[in-house]
DNA sequence: AGCACTGTTACGCAGCGTGACTGTCG
DNA sequence: GCGACAGTCACGCTGCGTAACAGTGC
């Protein structure tokens, strides 16, 4: 039995990862941005948290926001990654109901005679053209 | 000709209809928030900028966001506002798709014989059931 | 002439990054 | 006992709102 293991790290790793001041780190989590798990009491951060820091580091730093913003912006993120899954997902299921559809009238059609006006008697050759 | 006026006011309507100071209206306009136009070299507010005023007001007392998280902020709603835009189009585009398809083989329908095989006599009595 | 606009400059508070210090654990 | 973690506190820089001041036009 492999258990699925993906890197961690500690603080100091990721503070010179992203040359960011280890008192830093320990302030966004103060603050809630992100939230290392603690092994034997050290914060732990996965890839996900290194991600998460990354992203508030380009907004503090490069950009100049706030950490009020950077709570807004991730925030708002979330949500525009959540409605554009919504997006695809309801364009999926716009197909699938078109495509279930087109198949019911499919199989009306497979029965044409079904179509004509009731007692008539016909007499067809069909033809090309 | 009646000629379509909406509101205007100057900065300091705008200034006390906000509860914020003349001076910090200024300071929007010259980091580019908001763009009054000049009537006699004084700004005129419109309704539009008054309320894109009101949003960086909210982001900024209340939520204690940055300018710069501001800017981010508000680009980040339109692109949100335009993607939702896109994506009611799309939904529409296609539903209309599929209602021309639909018709598309409606019209198929009418004309049954045409799907029988070529060549073939056929006779016969259309009866209900 | 007075009032409300204009712009510029200066001040002060708050946020946030960082450095210093101490304590604990392996 | 040393090194890296933990936490707390304090300092300093910057951003931004506001206040003060002088100039201009109706």
């Amino acid at each position: 039995m492999v258990k699925r293991q993906t890197a961690v790290y500690m603080i100091s790793v990721v503070s010179e990862m992203l040359g960011v001041h280890p008192q830093t780190l320990r302030l966004y989590e103060r603050e809630g941005f992100v939230h290392p798990f603690r092994r034997a009491g050290v914060r732990m951060y996965s890839e996900e948290d290194v991600e998460r820091i990354r992203a508030i580091i380009n907004l503090t730093r490069d950009m100049g926001v706030n950490l009020a913003g950077v709570e807004v912006i991730l925030s708002m993120r979330e949500r525009m990654q959540k409605l554009q899954d919504e997006m695809e997902h309801m364009v999926f299921e716009m197909r699938e109901e078109f495509m279930r559809e087109l198949s019911r009238r499919e199989e009306e059609m497979k029965h044409p005679l079904a179509k004509l006006p009731e007692g008539e008697i016909i007499k067809v050759k069909v033809n090309k053209g």
